[in-house]
Parts: C-alpha cells; sequence; structure tokens
DNA sequence: CATTGCATACGAATAAAATCGTATTATGAA
DNA sequence: TTCATAATACGATTTTATTCGTATGCAATG
C-alpha cells in the first residue's frame, strides 16, 4: 500500500545529497565534478538532476547570484533514518538486530569503532 | 561509471524475492496472495514480474507442470550483503560503524539480540 | 464433450528516472 | 562594445520499471 508519504529521494539524487551533505553548500559545476569521480555523465544532466531536486524541495538554493547556490533541505539523520528502516522492513524482516550482524560481519571495522557500539549497547541495555 | 556487473532487484522484485525466501519455493499465486496483504495489484501483474524476474535470473522456476514453481536463484544473504554495501557506501560514507549505530539507536533492539550483537564484536574484537 | 476456472504468455500502455541537446542570458575580458 | 565563457531553463528522448488487458491452453466437473 505505501501510504508513506515522505519523499524518497532517487539513487542518483541520494549521490548529490551525500555531495552537498559533504560540502554543506555547492554549485551545480562543484557537485558534478565530485559525481564525475564516480559515474560519468554531462554536466546538464547534473543540473537538471538538481533542478528536479529543487521542484521536489530536497534542496533548496540561493539564487542571488547567476551561479546558484545548492543547499540539502533534507538532513543526512532522517534519510539515513528513513532508508534504513524501509531496507529493515524489506530485507531484514524487520529486524535491526539481523541488519546489524550482517553489517559487522562483512565490513571491516576498526576497534575504535567497535568499542563505540559497544558503548552504544551497554546504554541501550541499561535502558531495558 | 557503475563496473558493478551484479544484478540489482527492484524494489518489487526485492518484495517478491523476500517471499519466496521465506517460502522456498512457490507458485505465482501463492507470492501474489502474500504481496497482496501489503500492496494492491493484479495477478498478471506478479506473474510478469515474476517472468520478468525469471529472465533476469533472479529465479529458477520448476516448469513440469502447468503451473510452474518459482524458487530464488540469489541467495537471501548475498542479497542483503548488496544493498547494504551500496547503502554504506552511498549513505553512511562508508562506514559500517556508522550506519550500525544509525540503526541501533533507532529501532528498538530486544536484550537477546543486543547479546547475540556484543558476541560478534567481542569475536572480532580478538580477531584483531 | 462443453463449460468454467485457473494458469501462462505476451504485447502494449503508463509512469518514473535519467540523459542530453539547444536556446538564452549574464558577466567579464579584450 | 563585442565576444567568449559559463551558467540556467526547458523540452525531447531514452531507458527502466510497473501495470494491466487479452489471447490461449489445459484440466477438472457436470
Amino acid at each position: 500500500m505505501n501510504t508513506d508519504k515522505t519523499i524518497k529521494p532517487t539513487e542518483s539524487e541520494l549521490e548529490i545529497l551525500s555531495i552537498l551533505w559533504d560540502l554543506e553548500k555547492a554549485t551545480v559545476r562543484m557537485v558534478h565534478e565530485k559525481l564525475c569521480e564516480h559515474k560519468d555523465s554531462g554536466y546538464t544532466t547534473t543540473l537538471k538532476l538538481m533542478q528536479i531536486m529543487h521542484e521536489k524541495k530536497l534542496v533548496t538554493r540561493d539564487e542571488s547570484n547567476k551561479t546558484h547556490i545548492y543547499i540539502p533541505a533534507v538532513s543526512k539523520e532522517n534519510t539515513q533514518h528513513q532508508f534504513l528502516h524501509r531496507m529493515i522492513e524489506n530485507l531484514f524482516s524487520g529486524s535491526s538486530a539481523e541488519l546489524v550482524l550482517q553489517a559487522l560481519g562483512q565490513q571491516k571495522t576498526s576497534k575504535e569503532e567497535l568499542l563505540k557500539i559497544e558503548a552504544l549497547i551497554n546504554t541501550l541495555k541499561s535502558k531495558q
């Protein structure tokens, strides 16, 4: 049924958002340069995509100069949240732990990070 | 660029795969019934989708009877892996720990599951 | 053996996403 | 002022995904 009203960025939009989150604000050109490191498509494609994202209100932009400056309008945390949630539902039978186990198992994680996770687990345990 | 050769199931295909993983094998009708609990589209839509998945080799099927039996041709684990990886790259700056922290923070996780995760962390820590 | 029900196949319509070409405009350097 | 450059706008095309209608076949039932 998907009664979910939140806007779901497409994969391409997500790539652009990632760059914007990183840079905080950026011109189309800046985004495009970054994008090209991974992907190979033309400048106007990136432009168009960002215009659409503007229509969808995924980004805002400062139009006071000819060269617009784009700013993310959705937070990284929220978007992560949304995608994680969807993924857990779709692929991990609704169990976040199942996802966590997979994620930890497959990627190499540094000791520091493991400690951070451990700390969080302890907090959660004491809260129950 | 995207030199990635692995087939990426679409969202709809993923829903069907989830059901198949669950049932191990199933007819179109069985899958369709399950699907309808969440989503509302016609039988032939499900059929077509599964035929396409067959072409893409996401599923195999036993055609020895008139009513075909579909079997997942990609493993749940692999697919989870693939999606997790993509998500970590796209959304979590390549850090699986970042994802784990988010996932644990937002969803409620039972004590048992927390313990399982903790155990895995200890294993990983000792391996470093 | 006719009818009905349920199955597949297949093509076509629709929708959504991504890509690109071209027109137009602003700006700064010659 | 004129020209080159770089930016936006916008429409058209292409590609991919989703949805569904209709044709056809098989098999059980009366």
